[in-house]
DNA sequence: AACTGTCCCTGCAAGC
DNA sequence: TGCTTGCAGGGACAGT
């Protein structure tokens, strides 16, 4: 599942095989990959453009096109972006394919793989952002873009009367967290899933946001969370490695590897699957 | 504001 | 063994 840390290191894999590269032609397989608008609006705004940058915010791709147009790609539960050899046999759901001037050895293609199907690309016009990707303008602070420092973090969470683990995972409040780090920061903080946001003290306040930071930090050192299920990879097919430290998630009912004396329970906030300590976490 | 449920889709695992 | 069913998950959205 990409979240913050595994779209970063797509977006810092993408400045490698994508960035200054020119878009020669465009194949989409799957209309649904581009349903915002159309397999003809994606083809003809990326066809004979080069990509000049990539950014991310939360977990939005944003690749600013010399045409002045900004090509957006969403990766939502399983999808990759994989730089390929021209010709190279596609694996299955490999739903758009950038062909790539120069191509070089290792990449004239850029495979948009995507099983579930959820993910999706847009090219559309910075100018009419608000329009054509409402959703970017409604986004929260992204911890790593933006920064996030201790008081913001305070202040948004004293605005808040929901669970914990729901405003982390709401995008308009922080963006980019999700399932994986969502858990993983509240383990480390010592804090409950289902804790009202607005009664933390401010020493909690300060161990959320030290986590949080820290996991985001590790976690992209790590190049990500590469899972049995979701096999994710970057745009050169490196699997992430931080799957090692989690120490909750994927772990219910197993021993808590910080405490050693309870076992990892599972429970439902905001309609996902949570994991954590009742021992460790109050 | 904040909660729940629904939808989209596929792969995998569990149950029969 | 082979089928069916259930579940997971990001995020928008509708309904309460």
């Amino acid at each position: 599942m990409p979240e913050l840390p595994e779209v970063e290191t797509v977006r810092r894999g993408l400045e490698r095989v994508l960035v200054g590269r020119r878009i020669t032609a465009v194949e989409v397989g799957r209309e649904r990959t581009v349903r915002r608008t159309s397999r003809e609006a994606l083809v003809a705004g990326l066809t004979a453009t080069t990509v000049t940058a990539a950014r991310r915010r939360g977990k939005y791709l944003l690749c600013p096109l010399d045409s002045g147009d900004e090509l957006m790609i969403h990766l939502r539960m399983s999808g990759r972006l994989l730089a390929a050899a021209a010709g190279a046999p596609r694996p299955a759901h490999t739903h758009v394919v950038l062909h790539l001037d120069p191509a070089t050895d290792s990449s004239g293609e850029l495979w948009f793989v995507d099983p579930r199907t959820f993910g999706e690309m847009v090219v559309f016009d910075p100018d009419r952002r608000d329009v054509e990707v409402p959703e970017l303008g409604r986004l929260g602070v992204d911890p790593v873009v933006d920064g996030l420092d201790r008081d913001t973090l305070a202040s948004l969470l004293a605005a808040r009367r929901g669970r914990l683990k729901a405003v982390l995972l709401d995008q308009h409040v922080v963006a980019g967290i999700g399932n994986i780090y969502a858990d993983e920061t509240l383990h480390r903080a010592r804090l409950r899933p289902d804790r009202r946001a607005d009664t933390l003290s401010s020493r909690e306040v300060g161990r959320l946001h030290g986590s949080l930071l820290e996991v985001l930090e590790e976690a992209i050192e790590a190049g990500g969370s590469t899972l049995d299920d979701t096999q994710y990879v970057d745009p050169e097919g490196r699997h992430g490695w931080f799957q090692v430290h989690h120490l909750v998630y994927g772990r219910a009912g197993q021993r808590c590897l910080s405490c050693g004396r309870a076992d990892i329970v599972r429970s439902v906030e905001a309609g996902r699957t949570t994991s954590w300590c009742p021992r460790c976490q109050r």
